[in-house]
DNA sequence: TCTGGGGTCCTAGGACCC
DNA sequence: TCTGGGGTCCTAGGACCC
């Protein structure tokens, strides 16, 4: 039988703010998504305020300043350095390690039974905290769905970080507690049917026949129903490649200009091509697209996106520039504001597997890869932007608004913490 | 004034093939 | 009167996740 535990970071965006000023304990703190739109991470002070996960910071920030809420701008680079310390401690203790999400991993526990399985992970969640000063609650469960409960369970139940449902008896008890919305795979459409047909609990799902749920729910819903017996069908996904990669972002005002949007799709491109030789990919297909503010009531939308194949798979910045700039023009109408706009990069290949193409000379190619392979050491080395292509220009004015935002304590040396004694 | 930025998988339907 | 059967590939859209 098969053993998972889900680790995951509570409220982690908040955690590593706290992390860097520890007046921070205990007092209500949000995290704001880039542009500071929408409120991202809670601590327990923060939502006991009422204040939901993604709501617009606009419609909250009154509550927030009456009630003295601490407010962030998010600092993925802070976030990202202090993820990658929480996944490499883990591998001490589990080498079979799927990392889900920036705050999360699925262990494989199978050959750890011989073990108190509590007592492992309540030793796993100290040393996690003591090392990196990360928060994390662990749920324990023979099926990711029912690990995903029991992590659930456990963010519930404070004194204890650690919770497992591998006993049968006990996922009779709690599942009824679950409600259907709060079992991983099941979003709010999905809830709205199922509760028609009146399971509104993790058990009557659990409990339903399996060819109806497959029939009229399709083959996830029906996944889930046998995960939540107890019986595993997502395996442990370890080091995939991307398959789609996006780069995009919404801008700090509305930009009209061709060309200030021709430097900011260039700039996603740039950033989009580094992670797909990050991962030694090449990709046959751009896609770049263009928004408006899509919830104005003044003006009529207007979203519109292009894709374009390459010839061949194509990991150079400068070539998805010039196709990416080729399509804008196309979808750009003079005249109207917009608000955000990217790029993404489908049908990712590796790089290793490829067909040249007759009339392209390899050499030339060779030539390339290596000025690419030398930008991307130098922006690993000095930090991304050291060095970059002049279409993705210098102002940047549509830069995005991040006015809370905190020093990346881990990752600059000019940012690191200082304390007078 | 003000609503994020990534990702995954599945399904239905159309085009096309023999 | 009666209009096959089986397949592949691609795309758009929908649902979900953090």
């Amino acid at each position: 039988m098969s053993v998972y535990a889900l680790v995951d970071c509570d409220h982690f965006y908040v955690s590593c703010q706290r992390l860097f000023d520890p007046a921070l304990e205990k007092r209500p703190v949000v995290v704001l998504s880039n542009n500071d739109g929408c409120v991202i991470s809670r601590s327990p002070e923060a939502k006991k305020l009422g204040i939901p996960m993604g709501a617009p910071y606009f419609k909250y920030r009154r509550l927030c300043e009456q009630n003295k809420v601490v407010v962030f701008s998010s600092n993925y680079e802070l976030y990202g350095d202090l993820s990658q310390r929480v996944m490499t401690s883990l591998r001490q203790f589990c080498p079979d390690i799927e990392v889900y999400s920036i705050d999360e991993a699925f262990l494989r526990l199978d050959g750890f039974s011989h073990l108190d399985l509590t007592d492992y992970c309540t030793k796993i969640a100290g040393k996690i905290k003591m090392w990196t000063g990360i928060p994390v609650s662990i749920g324990i469960g023979p099926s990711k769905t029912l690990a995903k409960a029991a992590t659930h369970l456990a963010k519930k139940n404070y004194q204890e970080k650690v919770f497992d449902l591998r006993n049968p008896s006990v996922q009779d008890s709690v599942l009824a507690q679950i409600d259907v919305n709060d079992v991983w795979g099941i979003g709010h459409r999905l809830t709205q049917k199922l509760t028609r047909l009146g399971i509104t609990t993790a058990q009557q799902l659990r409990d339903s026949p399996t060819n109806q749920i497959r029939q009229k729910f399709g083959v996830m819903v029906e996944r889930t129903l046998l995960e939540l017996n107890g019986i595993a069908c997502f395996s442990l996904e370890t080091d995939q490649p991307k398959k789609t990669i996006i780069s995009s972002r919404s801008f700090g005002h509305p930009v009209n200009q061709l060309t200030e949007l021709e430097e900011a799709i260039s700039h996603f491109a740039a950033i989009a091509c580094a992670k797909l030789r990050k991962q030694q990919s090449k990709t046959h297909s751009i896609y770049v697209f263009l928004q408006t503010n899509l919830f104005s009531l003044r003006e009529t939308p207007y979203s519109n996106g292009i894709m374009h194949g390459f010839a061949e798979p194509c990991a150079h910045t400068d070539a998805v520039i010039q196709a990416a700039k080729k399509i804008l023009k196309q979808i750009f109408i003079p005249g109207l504001g917009y608000k955000k706009a990217g790029v993404m990069l489908m049908n990712i290949i590796p790089a290793a597997r490829r067909q040249h193409d007759l009339f392209i000379d390899p050499c030339s190619q060779d030539k390339k890869n290596h000025l690419m392979q030398v930008i991307d050491t130098i922006n690993d080395r000095m930090g991304r932007d050291s060095i970059f292509m002049a279409a993705e220009g210098v102002h940047r004015s549509w830069r995005m608004q991040a006015n809370l935002k905190t020093a990346s304590f881990t990752t600059h040396w000019h940012d690191i913490l200082t304390i007078d004694i």
